[in-house]
DNA sequence: TCTGGGGTCCTAGGACCC
DNA sequence: TCTGGGGTCCTAGGACCC
């Protein structure tokens, strides 16, 4: 097969979250939806018409109060068992498309698609997005480009732009009509153009659309920002410098941070809380077959409540080897908390995160002295029996003691929808 | 009353070594 | 008077993404 061009396809998820609170729940179609954080504190996902009211990403809630109950707006707190189900026949709908796909995100996936004739891009694009809606009920949006960076352009268009129909095709745009189109768009539009690289673009060589940006000089680029806005300039040149990844890579840091549901101020709680977010760091550890030897840990109070005494602590501390043994995690964790924790305090948030991350084989190599492999794997084994309980009867059916039992500084979460499709107690109900 | 939770990569600068 | 220079590793901080 003769391949003439890199072609790569951007499948997004038209406001995920709240899309798919809408496939279980038909009379929100036409209603406006709001998905909440934790603690059902900002907004995190909404739909056109709440988009259209001016409602910004990641706004507290409390401040759109009237408008919620003027529109009739639906509020929902965020349900993350029901979306990443979504999530996962989505993405397995969209892996019959295309030999090698890149999962970006919950919501987004990169194709490669340049195996399909050019003429027939268009057509390919809308079959996409017809077959993943009526196989999961989720709209998505398609752009097809020469580089990520410029299918994420045409994405951003169609968003905007009822009359493409969902799918925006720029391999058959003359270089002109591509250039018109940038011109259309602004610097902030461009992925990997955040807020200060826009204003340092615009204040230094007032560049302000990404027609501008794509013929500005690469090397004063790369001098005055990084390597990484060059590769944007270049892609939107149509010069694909950001490869597809399709084997996703274990993480390096994993991280579990919470805000409470509540004020805390004893140690005894803080205690519980910090071991439950350790588990739960542990926990995902396990998950991608990884050991870590370095653990540091946070605790703070409420930053806007400007009257109240205010303290950030943390602590890092590194582990004798790597391991993936919970107890062996907490035992430290217990002790750091005390040592940074003040009295005092109405602490609102704290977290945990774990680096020096290798992958679980990688441990045998070198390692000696106090080291015994065989007790390693007897907690191995251990830690093996303890997921499976909890993936099949659900979240910390079996957890640590120093997690606590009462966990009344949990994060609320007082609207969510049922986990329609992970639990056999919230399945839909089809009466008659 | 109420203000998210994850991640990535790159760069600059200091420590240290020869 | 006048204080090397280059390489490597690590960390902190800054920028971005969803």
């Amino acid at each position: 097969m003769r391949r003439m061009h890199n072609v790569v396809a951007l499948i997004d998820c038209n406001n995920f979250y709240c899309s798919c609170e809408r496939v279980f729940n038909a009379a929100l179609r036409h209603r406006p939806v709001i998905v909440l954080s934790n603690n059902d504190s900002c907004v995190v996902a909404r739909s056109n018409e709440v988009k259209a009211l001016g409602v910004k990403m990641g706004q507290p809630v409390f401040e759109i109060r009237d408008l919620i109950e003027q529109h009739d707006v639906a509020l929902f707190s965020s349900n993350y068992p029901l979306y990443a189900d979504m999530s996962a026949r989505v993405m397995s709908t969209l892996a019959s498309f295309a030999p090698r796909v890149e999962i970006y995100s919950i919501d987004e996936s990169f194709l490669d698609v340049s195996h399909i004739r050019p003429e027939c891009l268009d057509a390919y694009g809308h079959e996409i997005r017809e077959t993943v809606w009526r196989l999961t009920g989720i709209p998505v949006s398609v752009g097809i480009a020469s580089t990520k960076t410029l299918a994420k352009v045409a994405n951003e268009v169609v968003k905007h732009n009822p009359c493409y129909q969902g799918v925006l095709n720029l391999i058959r745009y003359t270089e002109e009509e591509l250039d018109e189109l940038l011109a259309s768009l602004t610097i902030k539009d461009v992925w990997g153009i955040g807020p200060r690289y826009a204003h340092r673009l615009q204040t230094s060589r007032n560049i302000c659309t990404a027609k501008e940006l794509k013929y500005t000089d690469e090397y004063w680029i790369r001098k005055r920002f990084s390597v990484v806005v060059q590769r944007t300039v270049l892609e939107l040149r149509g010069i694909a410098c950001i490869p597809l990844e399709t084997e996703p890579k274990p993480k390096q840091g994993i991280m579990t941070a919470k805000s409470f549901g509540r004020p805390v101020e004893s140690l005894v709680e803080l205690e519980e809380a910090v071991s439950t977010y350790a588990a739960r760091a542990v926990e995902k550890l396990r998950d991608q077959g990884s050991v870590a030897a370095c653990i540091s840990i946070f605790i703070q109070t409420n930053p806007f409540k400007a009257d109240a005494p205010q303290y950030a602590g943390s602590l890092t501390r590194v582990l004798p080897f790597p391991t993936a043994f919970t107890p062996d995690f907490l035992g430290v964790v217990l002790d750091m908390v005390r040592s940074i924790y003040k009295l005092g305090c109405s602490y609102k948030k704290a977290g945990v995160f774990l680096s020096k991350i290798i992958p679980q084989e990688v441990l045998q190599a070198d390692l000696f002295g106090d080291f015994s492999l065989e007790r390693e794997a007897k907690k191995a084994r251990l830690m093996a029996v303890v997921d499976i309980i909890n993936h099949w009867w659900g979240h910390n059916t079996i957890f640590f003691g120093a997690q606590g039992i009462g966990r009344t500084w949990k994060m609320r979460q007082e609207r969510r929808s049922p986990r329609y499709t992970t639990c056999w107690g919230e399945i839909v109900v089809v009466s008659t």
